[in-house]
DNA sequence: TTGTAGGCGTTATCAA
DNA sequence: TTGATAACGCCTACAA
């Protein structure tokens, strides 16, 4: 293997100072048209790729972004992905991208690995089982800039970007509502991730706003993943007859997938059964046996707007910090019967 | 903001020189236990973050994998990042993704930058444009180590990994004969794209073996997206009725729900009037109006052993190039027709 | 416009 | 077991 070119060997070959070429390299001012074409042609000659590594450590920046997330397999967070390295690549920065596979231990080591690698600011959806935020305020009180997304951390200090998950919730529920079904359940998320608290705070809104009894044996304590909303259904089909819900709010599109699979295995239809609703609009939603009833998020853009702030806290500390919040939609398909004309 | 903890602030803090700390940082051998206590105490009583640009920059080693895909939206991709995630997190690498959104250009800057970045090794699904091969060849040819998979590049000496979509093809496409159709289409991918050349030479040779002519008009230049198919389609739906093929055999998934859509929409019944297969067996494939015949990939696998390939050959030079292939299996649903028992 | 000296934070090497 | 010194490849700051 030849040995790796450098700045210093461009510069021995054609007779000038190490700054010379560095200067050429950089297309920074100041330097003779004439040295600086010999520089380029020496440089390509020789097969010279500049060392990232070594700039980084005298500059003390690595043009470079860790984004943590939680899941990688639904529409989701390869949406929101798309979005962050769009704009990451406009503004000259890679990622570095880490799974934490839903598990806290792996996002705690994560996020101290990158902290390592000194990526330049670190966007994070939490993991479902994170508990405790320790981890996160470590980092930051290290001065590295962070952008909570999704499934958010308040009362860091730092900005967040996400949709209003409360807001939301109470919408879609309320559209259950509005169409006449009275006995509803939650199939409700971990409660101490953002948006599984938030959204059970939105179905128990919309419950009190319709004056409708709130049944804590409709709560419940699922996941985000599609054998948690399996399981929880499986749970409520065990009841009597007479003391199932009509209608089940899902805290998200594939737990609304685990739901649909269960209630149809046992024979019973939807909606005329059980009414069904998701919440995100995952690629399947409208190609389910039953076109599910969901709150389209912007999943694209979510991952554009995280980037930028988080960008614009990167190249300016006093970037203001800010809690953004993107619209959603709901999209009324077949799962929750007729559609309402509200 | 504070002041970064290096390690010569712990050497001082305890009066030893920097060395020792490194030692006992780096749980190497030879260090007496009690200083190596200290050591520990008093860098996380600072809040000590290593550095490994500095490590690395001594080390000539950076524990990153470059990845690049030229398409993230769909299944196959996500599916694929999670197996290469999951295999260098348990080798202690990270890995940065770049996306290339089919574009040759954007692919060519990545590979520069990667390298620049001193990845130890790199991960390539080639886009859709590219024609030219030269900035592979360039990075391997100083020594990076690289992995090419799925949409490979042969005969530049890199370890390949992928599946057999010759053989694929014409099995999917010999499904169609064997049902009876014999005027069959091919939708067909770039043939500078390995797949793309291979599925098409697929199709040809199942053609042959059954001794169906071939006809020119019927292999259409499509490409990989949704709307490639959709607008192949609607070339064919414009020929005569007569000059119409039955069946059609799609490059991917995403270009035959393109197709199907163009089907569909123009009142046209699938299988009755057109035989439909695709390939990949997208998340979305048996959801689909008319569930797709399909080739199933093993797409997290194919991610798993592509990178243990690389790794392989970044921690051993002498790791032998091969051109690896995974199995896969046809998947029949109901919009070739009725299933065949071969 | 070009060059010199020093340092970014760490580890390899050799010596004690 | 511990330490001093140089080196990784580049850039900042200052000088010429």
């Amino acid at each position: 293997m030849k040995k790796r070119v450098t700045v210093k060997q461009i510069a021995d070959e054609i007779g000038m100072s190490m700054m010379t070429v560095s200067r050429a390299l950089n297309e920074n001012g100041n330097i003779n048209k004439k040295t600086r074409e010999k520089v380029l042609k020496t440089a390509k000659k020789l097969g010279y790729i500049p060392n990232f590594v070594a700039k980084s450590l005298v500059q003390q920046k690595t043009f470079t972004i860790g984004v943590i997330i939680p899941e990688i397999t639904h529409s989701f967070f390869p949406e929101v992905i798309r979005g962050i390295e769009e704009v990451a690549y406009q503004s000259k920065y890679q990622i570095i991208l880490a799974h934490s596979a839903e598990d806290q231990q792996k996002e705690k080591l994560a996020i101290r690995t990158l902290a390592s690698k000194r990526v330049d600011g670190l966007l994070i959806s939490t993991a479902q089982s994170v508990t405790e935020f320790d981890h996160y305020q470590e980092v930051v009180s290290h001065g590295l800039p962070l952008v909570s997304f999704d499934r958010c951390v308040y009362d860091i200090g730092v900005s967040t970007v996400s949709i209003d998950d409360e807001l939301s919730a109470e919408q879609i529920t309320e559209h259950l509502i509005k169409i006449g079904y009275k006995k509803i359940a939650h199939l409700a998320g971990p409660v101490t991730v953002s948006i599984g608290k938030k959204r059970l705070n939105g179905f128990k809104k919309a419950l009190k706003k319709n004056k409708l009894v709130l049944n804590e044996d409709f709560i419940i304590p699922s996941g985000f993943q599609e054998a948690d909303g399996y399981n929880s259904m499986k749970k409520l089909l065990k009841l009597p007859k007479t003391k199932r819900p009509r209608g089940i709010v899902a805290v998200n599109d594939p737990a609304a997938f685990g739901a649909m699979k269960a209630i149809l295995e046992e024979g019973y239809k939807i909606p005329e059964d059980f009414a069904l609703v998701g919440f995100s609009d995952d690629i399947r939603a409208e190609l389910m046996e039953v076109p599910l009833t969901t709150i389209r998020q912007p999943a694209y853009e979510l991952g554009r707007i995280a980037t930028q702030k988080l960008i614009a806290h990167i190249e300016n500390s006093k970037e203001k910090v800010e809690e953004i919040i993107l619209p959603t939609e709901i999209v009324v398909r077949s799962s929750c019967g007729f559609k309402s004309s509200s």
